[in-house]
RNA sequence: GGGCGAAUACCAGAGUGGCCAAAUGGGGCAGACUGUAAAUCUGCUGACUUACGUCUUCGGUGGUUCGAAUCCAUCUUCGCCCA
């Protein structure tokens, strides 16, 4: 993986960046669609590509892990070739399960017991095999297993378990560094800060990172339940350390308004559930705010779904069309608005990226957060 | 013409003397969702009221009773059966 550090804000930390995978070109900042199960929800490859113009997606290892499974995964000859997706990929290690299926695992030194949620049957992953686990799967990009912190965690917690974190992280690189990819494409490996809401614990979790040397940073245990200013502290405290040449992944994350925030902080990369998921539950993102497709004010309203669109279901389709299909609980619904959503999301770091470069990021950002703030 | 059965909120449908403004489902209205156990979850859905509460409702009318959606009489409508 390679990393060009293109612009940098000069009232701010916003960058743009080139990142460079054996799947192709990624321009930061960026957000990548989520498809936890090797399908991005609703949405075919050629829509990812041709119209929503994704450049990176991801996939998730504990729910890969579960089905198919390794073996199938590996049969296919990775993901890449398992889903026909042929850009660049990034798969999350199950760190995120910790945190979201806190019933149904133990943490222990070793790693994460769990239970599958499909069937009960008992798991654990480990710092060493989630790493060979993300080889057999082949994303561009692999994370370390982590312990994402409650954002309301105790200090003592927070302190224990990014601690933890850390000692993970050695052996991950570790597992990391003594394995090679399977599949003929390189693949890099990034570590996470923790530390939770607190200032020195983020500062020390940063520290510890960078020193890692990777060829990336990630942030997580962010968007968890604390307030979004804390958020955004925490993030500028993390991204004052993390090295500038690299490229910076906040985890999660998030609204439009929390990325354009970001973003102005200095992040790079970006994932998150709410275009697809909050998309199949009616609720659609615009520059000029949200719409709740359920609502009946959109019954009779004819309009184009969105008129400053760039997606083309937001021509084809009017506003009253796409409130019918989810009344009427049509699959077509959730696909449509996934689309929408992912292309809106595609286009808003797209335009923070050539604010950026035209060096009016500072005076466009504002206004277009607080068109974002709107409920239409 | 005769017999039997049924009529409950937007729809379907429970309730068969007080705990009933009335279960449940659908429909309707709104909200939530942040490294996806989510095509999911929550609230409201007779009127007035922020709420406490008050008022009006279970086909119509009249009765029995301290009290009726529930019991009685009668009428109306619908369904089934007999002629």
């Amino acid at each position: 993986m390679k990393f060009e550090l293109q612009h940098i804000d000069k009232k701010s930390n916003a960058r743009a960046g080139k990142i460079t995978t054996d799947h192709g070109e990624i321009e930061t900042p960026i957000f990548m669609p989520v498809g936890t199960l090797g399908s991005v929800k609703g949405v075919h490859q050629h829509e990812l590509k041709d119209d929503i113009q994704a450049q990176i997606i991801l996939g998730n290892t504990y729910h890969l892990y579960l089905r198919p499974g390794l073996d199938i995964l590996e049969k296919a000859g990775g993901l890449h070739k398992f889903n026909g997706w042929n850009k660049s990929m990034l798969t999350d290690s199950g760190g995120f399960q910790v945190f979201s299926l806190s019933g149904n695992r133990k943490l222990t030194e070793e790693g994460a017991v769990f239970r599958s949620h499909i069937d009960g049957s008992k798991h654990i992953f480990t710092p060493e095999n989630v790493v060979d686990t993300q080889r057999i799967i082949g994303a561009d990009i692999i994370m370390a297993l982590d312990e994402c912190t409650p954002g309301t965690a105790e200090y003592n917690y927070a302190k224990k378990s990014m601690e933890m974190t850390h000692r993970w992280l050695e052996r991950g690189i570790k597992r990391f560094d003594e394995t090679e990819p399977k599949y003929g494409h390189n693949q890099t490996f990034f570590p996470i800060v923790q530390g939770c809401t607190f200032k020195d614990l983020r500062r020390q979790s940063a520290e510890f990172i960078a020193s890692q040397n990777r060829e990336g940073n990630a942030i997580g245990g962010l968007a968890v339940g604390e307030p979004a200013e804390v958020m955004y502290e925490m993030i500028e405290v993390v991204n004052e350390i993390l090295p500038q040449d690299k490229p910076r992944y906040l985890m999660g994350v998030g609204t439009p308004v929390n990325i354009l925030e970001a973003i102005e902080r200095g992040v790079d990369m970006f994932d998150c559930v709410m275009p697809t998921r909050n998309g199949r539950n009616g609720m659609l993102f615009t520059q000029n705010g949200i719409m709740n497709m359920r609502n009946k004010k959109w019954a009779d309203d004819f309009s184009p779904l969105d008129p400053d669109g760039t997606s083309y279901v937001d021509k084809v389709y009017s506003k009253a069309y796409l409130r019918h299909l989810f009344i009427a609980q049509e699959l077509l619904a959730m696909q449509i608005a996934s689309i929408h959503n992912l292309a809106f999301y595609l286009w808003l770091v797209q335009q923070a990226r050539e604010h950026i470069i035209a060096g009016d990021f500072s005076s466009w950002k504002p206004q277009m957060v607080e068109r974002l703030n709107t409920r239409m």
